[in-house]
DNA sequence: TTAATAGGTTAGTCTAGACTAACTATATCA
DNA sequence: TGATATAGTTAGTCTAGACTAACCTATTAA
């Protein structure tokens, strides 16, 4: 997991442009990441080989399979609990959503689970 | 922070190793940690380019100076609450220290303080 | 006295993932 | 028709941090 922070990073922000935005291409998800256009065409690249993606030949347009769909919902899942969590600590929202985007690559499948058992259970 | 993830790494490992052996040279280093000699070797002349440890001249043992020891001791109250934290949660020792490992790199001041009252308020 | 062992360093390689420079291709506007 | 803007790609660079190969030095053993 830990070799694929910038793939799921990319993953996660694809799943969160998709649902809102009609549509996307990589330079969209560059100007929103801050990156630049080779840095994401690269990066995009290697998503589409891995079967995480699709790209439309015609207009570019960006989609989740539904392999990439599965691991872009789940580190979503992931980042929305840990930052939820935090706040209920008395974390900043600025600061609760930049740790939870750092520490959504790193934590196990098992610590998710025990989380999302407490938070589920605090929130009733 | 996020750049000096094997720095801390390295420190935290020193901390812990110098409270227990009474020396502590690049080789043991290299043997608790599983990284080869040159890597320990370039590590640590990071390390000490940077004052955050010394490395006497005769036998080539590791100490903390006082900055090292202040961020060593640091990054090792993370690990140590935020294991902790997690195994109250359910999570098994192990899968607990690994994760914590990766996240003490990540938790910004503002979230470990905000673990810490809570660990401190459970723990009573 | 020579050979082996232990500890450490230097030099060079590899990978991920960012970057810039420079290119191609398409579309639009004067 | 030709200039400009937009979108994307390719090639090459940089950094951190691991690696191996090969070296130096000091100590110990035959």
């Amino acid at each position: 997991m830990n070799k694929f922070k910038s793939s799921e990073d990319y993953l996660e922000r694809i799943y969160i442009l998709t649902k809102t935005n009609k549509t996307l291409r990589a330079i969209d998800l560059a100007q929103d990441m801050g990156y630049s256009k080779p840095s994401v065409s690269v990066a995009l690249k290697k998503l589409k080989s891995n079967n995480f993606i699709t790209v439309d030949e015609e207009n570019g347009n960006i989609g989740l399979t539904d392999k990439g769909l599965e691991l872009a919902a789940y580190v979503y899942e992931k980042h929305q609990i840990i930052s939820t969590c935090l706040m209920m600590l008395g974390v900043s929202e600025i600061t609760a959503l930049e740790d939870a985007c750092k520490i959504e690559h790193d934590l196990s499948d098992e610590s998710f689970d025990a989380l999302k058992a407490y938070y589920q259970k605090i929130k009733g």
